[in-house]
RNA sequence: GCCCCUUUAGCUCAGUCGGUAGAGCAGCGGACUUUUAAUCCGUUGGUCCAGGGUUCGAGCCCCUGAGGGGGCACCA
């Protein structure tokens, strides 16, 4: 122990006394009445954190600064396994590293001390000999708390048992944590705190780390695909005058200096299309959008959607696309086309992403569930008195189209568990698709479910200005008969369709779903770093 | 919005019948020159989520509220 622990300068006291005092208010029993040095010895929170910024009072006491600005690694710890990982036990070498990270597990053994230090994406063993460093070194290395970041200049060896580890020459604090990490062995599992605390999650839990690594790989895989087909990536306005291309309750916000309401985002839909009619031909945004919604383990608030246009493409290519994005995507983050599928009662399903995946037209799958064959030219009766003998709950104002839907989601979601392309919806719930070129009534459109959850919508777009400018007055009046999440007509895109917009396939792909079902995990928390939460009380 | 579950030390968790709070880790003191969730000895640490109520007595029973989780509804 150091002289200066048990002698801090009054300086230091009045510095450290102002900090304990501010984090906890009511520091008035008894332990507190004899003397400072008496609350470095409880073992509650504020004293832990107490004794750490002692610490580093002292440090700076001895002129060392406990928060230098950088460091220069020669490694990291990454490239060192990979050069040295397959030593023999017992070998030293005279290869100088200097590496860097935060120091995770300390084991003190007389005259050595092991420490595990980490840094983003492995870790290595620290071997400190009081022979190598000397005394004083050695005092301070053992002063380090878990959770404090570490650069160390030493060499390359292997201990008896064969573990790579750094013999450290010179140990530099690089930034001093003073407020104790979550248990080293069982992480933190409180969800609560997990969500709340991301960083703290980060720092223990190695599944949290590996879920926002798969997150990562499939969005920069994305990028890469569609590289490779010509598209290209561009960034439309969050802050829209109309929240259209989805059925949505927007959030609403307002711009002072206009003194103009606008609305957050629903969709990407309706300005990556007037970039077709601008002759972008294939274009693509990965961006948030907001949907004012329940959350749930499937839907947050705010989510990110990756949308594509190509022109003179049509759905059916549409479909091809997403499933290569898809299956690419899971060769690259992680490694291989073969997940186990969690359906909502968290059975899981062994599936290979890369075998041909079914389409079936929605009409076919209802069918299918109730022995009837249904279409959306039928009277809305039939479907009503369909719908009821389904326990399926109608509003008055829904027609055939959306009545189809409700029964298809009642009966045959559930069902989609293996990747499927729902196809033909009807085109009363498809607003901004082409009809189907059959088939009046229905669209050229699919949604992609897996695992019951839909991950993806496409559709030939309907690129004729008189055709949407009708399906555009439908939503309104649907919204003026009550309906919040129905559409309003979009005059200015109206006339960029009167421009002319060249045959389209268009894709929607919900990118926190995927990484969901990549990641294995089945909370879109697991995928989003700061999930909406409820504010913590402090 | 509704229903169910949950909240105890910095972290992970026990807590029996209602009798006044425990363990492991972390921390602190000590031993240890090849450990690795190091080990061993000793030790500090509590607004039992909050507020009411019942009771001689509440972490435990009752009521209300809050946070979180799950489900339903809504949706992608």
């Amino acid at each position: 122990m150091s002289p200066g622990r048990m002698n801090i300068s009054p300086r230091d006291e009045t510095n450290y006394g102002f900090v304990f005092v501010s984090n906890d208010p009511n520091p008035t029993d008894d332990s507190t009445l004899s003397s400072d040095s008496s609350e470095l010895s409880g073992s509650g929170l504020a004293a832990e954190k107490a004794r750490r910024l002692d610490r580093l009072a002292e440090m700076r006491a001895a002129g060392v600064e406990p928060y230098p600005y950088r460091f220069d690694r020669t490694h990291t710890l990454t490239e060192a396994r990979a050069t040295w990982g397959s030593l023999e036990p017992g070998t030293e070498t005279e290869h100088a590293v200097a590496i860097a990270g935060r120091v995770m597990l300390k084991r003190e053994q007389g005259k050595l001390i092991f420490a595990t230090v980490r840094d983003r994406d492995d870790d290595i063993q620290l071997f400190v000999s009081k022979a190598v460093v000397g005394d004083d070194a050695f005092a301070e290395i053992g002063q380090l708390d878990l959770g404090d970041w570490v650069g160390v200049h030493g060499t390359i060896m292997t201990t008896r048992k064969g573990e790579l580890s750094v013999k450290v020459e010179r140990l530099q604090l690089l930034a001093k944590a003073v407020r104790p990490m979550p248990d080293k062995w069982r992480g933190l599992s409180d969800v609560d705190t997990r969500f709340r605390q991301r960083y703290a999650d980060l720092i223990v839990n190695d599944e949290a780390r590996r879920a926002f690594q798969v997150r990562h790989a499939v969005i920069s895989s994305f990028r890469r695909t569609l590289a490779g087909k010509g598209f290209i990536e561009v960034e439309t306005p969050v802050l829209h005058m109309e929240a259209g291309g989805a059925h949505a309750r927007p959030f609403i916000t307002h711009h002072n200096a206009l003194d103009m309401q606008l609305y957050l985002r629903i969709a990407l839909e309706l300005h990556l299309k007037r970039l077709i009619v601008g002759g972008m031909e294939r274009v693509f945004e990965i961006g948030r959008v907001f949907r004012n919604e329940g959350i749930s383990t499937r839907h947050n608030p705010e989510f990110t959607m990756m949308e594509l246009y190509q022109a003179f493409g049509d759905y059916s290519e549409v479909m091809d696309i997403t499933e290569e994005l898809i299956v690419q995507a899971a060769r690259d983050s992680i490694g291989t086309t073969e997940v186990d599928i969690i359906d909502p009662h968290g059975n899981a399903h062994h599936c290979d992403l890369a075998k041909p995946w079914r389409k079936v037209r929605m009409i076919d799958l209802v069918a299918e569930k109730t022995g009837v064959e249904v279409h959306p030219s039928q009277p809305v009766e039939q479907l009503r008195a369909l719908a009821d003998k389904h326990g399926v709950r109608c509003e008055p104002r829904w027609g055939s189209g959306k009545i189809i839907e409700e029964i298809f989601e009642a009966l045959a979601e559930s069902s989609l568990i293996e990747p499927t392309f729902v196809t033909g919806h009807p085109v009363e719930i498809s607003p901004l698709a082409r009809a189907d070129r059959n088939d009046p009534h229905l669209t050229e459109r699919f949604e992609l479910f897996v695992g019951t959850r839909e991950l993806a919508n496409g559709y030939s777009e309907l690129n004729d200005p008189v055709e949407q400018r009708a399906r555009f007055e439908e939503e309104q009046a649907a919204k003026d008969a009550g309906d919040a999440e129905r559409g309003t007509v979009d005059e200015d895109y109206l006339r960029a369709l009167e421009f002319g917009m060249p045959p389209t396939g268009g894709l929607g792909i919900g990118m926190d779903r995927l990484a969901m079902l990549l990641a294995g995990v089945t909370s879109i928390k697991e995928v989003i770093l700061f999930p909406t939460l409820r504010p913590e009380v402090f």
